[in-house]
RNA sequence: GGGCAGGUGGCAGAGUGGUUGAAUGCGCUAGUCUCGAAAACUAGUAUGGGUGCAAGCCCAUCGGGGGUUCGAAUCCCCCUCUGCCCGCCA
């Protein structure tokens, strides 16, 4: 949610900001019923005050055995005016808490301008793109060919966009989960947590999968929600709450399945696991004070990379530009490692900095030391990483075309009990 | 799924229709005392919102929602969560 007080003072700042991504002026209607609003409720709670007094008279009155029948007739014609006042205020508030939630985040400032993802702005490689020149097989041709992908059985079970992996593929899958948790939690000083998959609606809400992007999730049949990412269950471990001091962040890690309709994106990445309904990723997020977050967000966008690092696969780092960010964003890095049968660079993190407008839904506040008010934490999260989808680079990036084989990479041997290339099933 | 018992401030725990936003204890903060600390004593210590330059004033909130009443933490209904018993089950 925004901060409406803000709002109010300065206007022009947040249509000047949602300008950025496109957005028509929001500010005149939304200043227009929080006036509205607010005259609704200085009306209402002068006549609940009167209530009270009235209500605290009769009392009075009738321990003296007196008559208070006036007095009761003057409450009995403010309820009727107070229940007129409440249900106007009702849709008033609603009104404008549709308009609110829908809107996007405030862009930071060192955000580059720009349309779309063509405007994104590359800050940094590392390593070089394998076989640039030679023709690699896809993962799809690479696992089929050894026996240990099987879409058609992932089709015959589950529909499209689904997928079966099976033996040394399987495996090194698990392997790749098991290096980013181990790296996170042992290394980046992360609390690895084993979260539900299944959340409540509130909670969809608070990360802002709803009330939005409704159409992206997996609704169950009793009113709860499949997790299109970690990020909704970790953040929101700290709703309803106030933290004490928040000195030092809170740094959460979870591999979990994530769910998502992909509605929008009939006929894209159509062939093998880069676009799933269901696929693992390993998720951090972090909960800091607001002077903490960016250097937070670039933490842990090194933590990230470290695991591409570690795994030697090529990556470059960008920042998305304006109009290519997130809803719930201030500002967004995309991390994307090199697929050599696409020759190009495809996204296999992104990391966020979210500000408050989560912590404003949520109610995720935290208290300094000594001091009388609470402040909104900020919340980011970030992927580290897909966990897919690099498999998909691990497979392309250590293909061996002498045999079709896999070698595995040095940092995920300790995980894969002596086996150091998949090979053909037997 | 069935039954029983409960959800009160940071915590523990009173309170069953009327100046109770809420006793008491603990914790926490400040002050007094002390060379300093402890102890003791004194004072303060919820969240959100409206209004105001401000001090302040006002409204709401005792798991959530609805109802009864002049008035609800207290009565009624629905939901939810926790504990226990039974059933079922990876």
């Amino acid at each position: 949610m925004h901060d409406i007080k803000a709002l109010r003072d300065n206007p022009a700042a947040f249509d000047a900001n949602w300008a950025r991504r496109g957005l028509p002026p929001q500010t005149p209607a939304i200043l227009e019923l929080d006036e509205k609003l607010r005259k609704l409720q200085t009306e209402l709670q002068t006549a609940q005050s009167r209530r009270n007094e009235a209500s605290k008279e009769i009392g009075a009155v009738k321990s003296k055995g007196g008559d208070a029948a006036e007095l009761m007739a003057e409450v009995a014609n403010l309820k009727d005016r107070m229940a007129i006042l409440e249900e106007q205020e009702r849709e008033v508030a609603e009104k404008l808490n549709e308009i609110l939630s829908a809107l996007p985040n405030m862009i930071a400032g060192d955000v580059p301008d720009g349309a779309d993802e063509n405007d994104n702005v590359e800050i940094r490689t590392f390593g070089t793109p394998k076989n640039p020149n030679t023709e690699v097989p896809d993962h799809v041709a690479i696992g089929e060919a050894l026996g240990l992908m099987d879409f058609e059985g992932a089709a015959k079970v589950a529909g499209a966009r689904f997928s079966v992996n099976k033996g040394g593929i399987a495996k090194l899958h698990r392997a790749l989960g098991q290096l980013m948790l181990d790296t996170h939690t042992m290394e980046h000083g992360y609390t690895e947590i084993d979260p539900p998959l299944l959340v409540s609606t509130d909670v969809m809400y608070g990360t802002t999968q709803l009330p939005k992007f409704r159409d992206d999730q997996f609704e169950t049949t009793d009113g709860r929600w499949l997790i299109p990412t970690a990020e909704v269950v970790l953040t929101n471990l700290v709703r309803d709450e106030i933290l004490e001091g928040l000195e030092t962040p809170i740094r959460m890690t979870a591999m979990t399945p994530s769910f998502r309709k992909e509605a929008g994106s009939a006929g894209k990445d159509t062939r093998g696991i880069i676009r799933q309904h269901q696929f693992y990723k390993v998720e951090m997020v972090s909960i800091t004070r607001p002077e903490d977050s960016e250097a937070e967000h670039l933490r842990m966008l090194n933590c990230a990379e470290n695991i591409l690092k570690k795994l030697e696969l090529p990556f470059r780092t960008i920042v998305l530009c304006s109009g290519d960010m997130g809803f719930a964003s201030r500002k967004t890095y995309d991390i994307e490692v090199w697929i050599p049968s696409q020759q190009k660079f495809r996204e296999i993190s992104s990391c966020s900095n979210c500000g408050d407008i989560q912590s404003r839904r949520m109610k995720a506040r935290f208290k300094r030391a000594g001091a009388k008010d609470t402040e909104f934490v900020h919340t980011l999260n970030g992927s580290g990483l897909a966990v897919g989808r690099t498999l998909v680079a691990v497979m392309e990036n250590y293909y061996d075309p002498a045999d079709g084989g896999i070698f595995v990479p040095k940092a995920l041997l300790p995980y894969m009990g002596g086996v150091t290339k998949i090979v053909k099933a037997a």
